[in-house]
DNA sequence: TAAACAAGTTTACAATATAAACCAAATTTT
DNA sequence: AAAATTTGGTTTATATTGTAAACTTGTTTA
């Protein structure tokens, strides 16, 4: 009836990452925060979180001469976004 | 881009009981137990959260001679739920 | 070169969700 | 009719979260 809701999706910052990222695939830390509107802190914990799930990747390099973070969206975090969308829809009236 | 999302619905066993009684206005206790599968604790304190609120109204009576707690969805609770659902549509590839 | 800014990370705290323990009354079992 | 079990919850305790504030490291600007 209502199926579980995956706790690590089931989050507004988390999710609304995850709903950048199944939609361009990469995206680096600044664009996260500014689409977001997220503190940094709060960005840089929930995208570890993300991570540790294998949810994301996370790469550290430079643009230019400044640090640069790239997450990416995975397969595995694409189906579990998926599977949290699918899940949703028996909570709501779609 | 990203709304925010009402805390007080954005939880799996308080959404859950809001999409019920969004669906049914009125349901008791035992019966939003049964159909989220929750326990009897946790479903009492969320209810208690969603009626502090105003979201929904309890009414505590007697189905013979049971205890019946009774739930029913208010006008704010179901104009929040709506705003809710709407919010999510930002967030999810629908 | 000092001040301000960029890009994050770490840490600390407050709020949440959840289950476990508990309670009172009704019902069933022995 | 006592004892045990079930029903219908509430209260309390704990573990997890979400979030912001403070900090770090390096860069640009005045």
């Amino acid at each position: 009836m209502f199926p579980k809701l995956d706790p690590l999706l089931h989050s507004e910052l988390r999710l609304a990452v995850m709903s950048i990222l199944a939609d361009v695939t990469s995206a680096d830390f600044t664009f996260l925060k500014k689409q977001t509107g997220a503190t940094s802190g709060n960005l840089s914990v929930q995208i570890d979180k993300l991570a540790a799930a294998g949810y994301v990747t996370v790469e550290k390099g430079f643009k230019g001469k400044m640090p640069c973070t790239t997450c990416t969206i995975t397969p595995v975090g694409m189906e579990a976004f998926q599977g949290y969308v699918n899940a949703l829809k028996d909570y709501l009236p779609l």
